[in-house]
DNA sequence: ACAAAAGTGTTAGGCCTACACCCATGA
DNA sequence: TCATGGGTGTAGGCCTAACACTTTTGT
């Protein structure tokens, strides 16, 4: 048994940093969890998380586990919510501040290796430990929100993508369909796409142009104010 | 000095919650700041907030604070952002679940008696503590996106209001002027609206339409996706 | 040559913008 | 009667939604 030797004159909640990690497989928008090999919660799944150490910020935190759980590095992760309920964890007062990043899942394939860390489809996802169900409904409203105003879905897609998958990464999150003439109207007059020269052929039948995101171009555009419509 | 008798195997930090308290005095946006008694930042000028007890959630002690500092009871406090900068309190490592709430400032009178409490114009907010400038520039870019996405600015209201109080109550948070007459028929169209039939007259000249927020057409656009464009 | 994916127009309607005018009222 | 705040209407432009046609290419 580990001694208590870190005390306080009042008494203070462990404080955990979690991070709902989404990824985009080419059809489906994916979730990856983590299945529990301890108490409490043991075999339920989970996001990847974990406490937060005192000389580390709650992003740090994020991160270092998704390294560790996930073998991912750098992944740019963001806080969306602090999750308080008293009695959300049956060891002790635990919060979580929760995060979301987005990546793209060809570069997860290490997680994908090991036996206990899946990526989810949202219409399978399994019974979550904690009160993960809700943060996970948190996560995917934010996220509809934060598309809005920030160009995070690049984040999912390969550097370079035809506008077709764009239109679906969108669909996918927003659970809307576009018409597809109406979206390459809209997403050309925005102008964070530049066309790519080389035209990679994969399975369709005609070659489509290929994008890029435009970094530069949305930093202009943030200044006066950037927002998506949809 | 008292004892330290909460005792854990693994660090924790503490857990503040804080609440920016917004306010309309009819012309202007107005902040609630409490100016501090004690070490550290004594006098200077802080949200306020304190500790969260553990059978409490982040929202009841936010609650629970602003009662004990302000005299508000059962203020609708928003969660919005934690602040957990390594180095932000000097006493210990110590997190800042912030929060946001937005009340009608004749209900805060008591407060205003208070002599360590005091409502500030956002041009005239002094030095404040921790890092509290950096946790209102985020409340202030918060609300300005959450106001498109509820209508919580009837917060701010009386029951009863003219239109031109809602337009400059808008315009003073998101710090841009509409047209009058376009402004009068964007929030007629919504439909969240009511006409109050007792036209009161304050001191302008002709007789204004009164208004009240109503509740149940909200509810009503909520499900079909309520969205203010500004 | 045919089906499927992809590029490009066109049109109508709605919403927003920018205005001008009239009404009511206190001084 | 005049200045001020307040209510209402209209024309133009832009954006969007809805929809059709053509091009490319693997089979």
């Amino acid at each position: 048994m580990k001694e208590l030797k870190y005390c306080y004159r009042y008494p203070h909640p462990a404080v955990a940093a979690d991070c709902v990690l989404f990824g985009y497989d080419g059809n489906n928008i994916k979730i990856l969890l983590i299945q529990r090999a301890n108490y409490p919660y043991k075999t339920s799944w989970a996001f990847p998380g974990g406490f937060m150490n005192l000389n580390e910020t709650a992003e740090d935190a994020a991160r270092r586990e998704l390294e560790e759980e996930t073998g991912l590095k750098n992944v740019a992760v963001r806080q969306f919510y602090t999750f308080t309920e008293v009695e959300r964890d049956p060891r002790e007062r635990v919060i979580s501040i929760a995060h979301y990043a987005l990546v793209r899942i060809s570069e997860v394939k290490a997680a994908d290796d090991a036996k206990d860390a899946r990526w989810f489809s949202l219409n399978e996802i399994p019974n979550l430990a904690f009160d993960h169900d809700i943060i996970l409904n948190k996560a995917l409203t934010t996220l509809k929100e934060r598309i809005c105003f920030e160009p995070i879905v690049f984040e999912l897609l390969p550097d370079i993508f035809k506008m077709s998958e764009l239109q679906n990464v969108y669909e996918n999150i927003l659970g809307i369909k576009f018409d597809r003439r109406n979206f390459y109207k809209k997403m050309n007059k925005l102008g964070i796409l530049t066309e790519v020269e080389g035209r990679a052929k994969d399975s369709s039948r005609r070659i489509p142009i290929l994008y890029r995101f435009n970094a530069e171009k949305y930093a202009e555009l943030k200044q006066k104010g950037f927002r998506l419509e949809f």
